[in-house]
DNA sequence: GAGCGTGGAATGAACATTCACTCAGTTTCT
DNA sequence: AGAAACTGAGTGAATGTTCATTCCACGCTC
């Protein structure tokens, strides 16, 4: 299930049949449209432009690919088999540190920092999800999201153990859930806006505190606070939401 | 400033000259573009079906944008310009709010609110932010991201004022001012991780809840926790961030 | 070691298609 | 009638994909 080698309806005779070559090959021909994707977008990206910045013919590249689709599926793909497999592999450190009665929170902060820093290495396929599931087709766009959710599953259950162990107020799970996500997410696809940060490091610390602040709030309270004011100019026209 | 009647060089002697005429027009192709992007992004959507959804020739869809690219834009800016607007509209009544010694809180959860139901209003044009800032030029992609940066500034001010008056702990203003945003702007960007809430009432709530913990979290403990612990497997390999 | 055969891999010109944009002519409005 | 607005076939450029051809590394035979 790890290796991942993409093969479908080939037509060609022409393709590339040993399998590490394939493989060398498609992640050099990735690598380099993954830079290309980022500066001009999936559609302003043309084949020959990947050929040439990978050092091979147009035709090469459909010896290692299928159609330009193939190659995007590939990137987003790829970012989140290394999320799924590096969290398949602290399952087991889970179990342990549950049985030596770490606090939820410790479980918690450790996999999503595990998280965090994943987010940061594959950077830049996390903003190319964000910008570009839309030119996949549908089966492979719901099939990318299929994935996402399963990844939010993930921390929603961390949650839930924490609430049952009575470390976190109860709340609904799966707002907290995606919040975490996104904020995670966020150093990555908003990354311009945070100019005060250069590293994750400096990201991470006060980024762990507000995860947790938000595990830890009781979602009930602090509203009420501005109730009934005169709500007069926040009703607005709607013109563009037809 | 308000009107935002695109106009530029214009090269076809045909082109509307009513002023509200344009208007309207350039409005109606925008509707049309809008829900024809969403569904299908942007490159996969030709002048023709704009023209056919919008009950237009292609010919006349070049009488009110000069390109196709201007109507993107015109959708982009949109929501800023009206974002924007409606933070002008309420500094006065911040003024008057802060004579009357609201809490800073008060004047924070106004305004946050207000935003949130803009992003709601404006979700589409939110989504197709997120996906499409790439398609356009790299001047008029710059112009768009200092509209965002504007608003974030926005915040970054309100925050200022909340720790100027000892309402809310000092910490990384940048860093909160973009967790707020981001938080707000993943209703819209990552609504379909939100299945169990189906109106933004619902969201609004515990939204303001965990962005006033934001503000009122100190940034600086929770962490330690997790401290110095083996953190072998943390390290991972990064062969696709080249 | 020279000649030859084999087949996996690389090549890039050629093809079919799509699409943004134009413009000469037509319709509509005043 | 004249201006304003609309029309849609036409244009040329660009793009994803194919495939006939070339290249080359290797093993085999004499």
């Amino acid at each position: 299930m790890n290796s991942q080698v993409l093969r479908r309806k080939r037509k060609s005779p022409s393709q590339v049949t040993d399998e590490k070559r394939l493989q060398e090959g498609q992640e050099r021909i990735a690598a380099a449209a993954l830079n290309l994707f980022l500066q001009n977008g999936y559609h302003n990206t043309s084949v020959r432009e990947i050929a040439q910045k990978a050092g091979l013919s147009v035709g090469s590249v459909f010896n290692y690919f299928t159609s330009k689709e193939e190659i995007l599926f590939f990137l987003l793909s790829s970012g989140q088999v290394r999320t799924e497999a590096g969290f398949q592999k602290q399952r087991a450190e889970f179990e342990r540190l549950k049985r030596d009665g770490a606090s939820p929170q410790d479980l918690f902060l450790r996999a999503y920092e595990q998280y965090a820093v994943l987010t940061d290495e594959l950077r830049r396929n996390t903003v190319l999800a964000y910008q570009e599931t839309k030119s996949l087709t549908l089966t492979e766009r719901k099939r990318f999201l299929e994935g996402e959710e399963r990844i939010q599953h993930f921390f929603e259950e961390i949650i839930a153990y924490g609430i049952d162990q009575g470390a976190f107020p109860a709340g609904n799970i799966q707002l907290k859930a995606h919040c975490l996500l996104v904020l995670a997410q966020s150093w990555a696809v908003r990354h311009w806006a945070l100019s005060s940060f250069t590293k994750l490091d400096e990201y991470l610390e006060p980024l762990k505190s507000i995860a947790l602040g938000i595990l830890e709030s009781d979602s009930r309270p602090a509203s009420a606070l501005i109730a009934a004011q005169d709500g007069k100019d926040i009703a607005l026209s709607r013109e563009m939401t037809s």
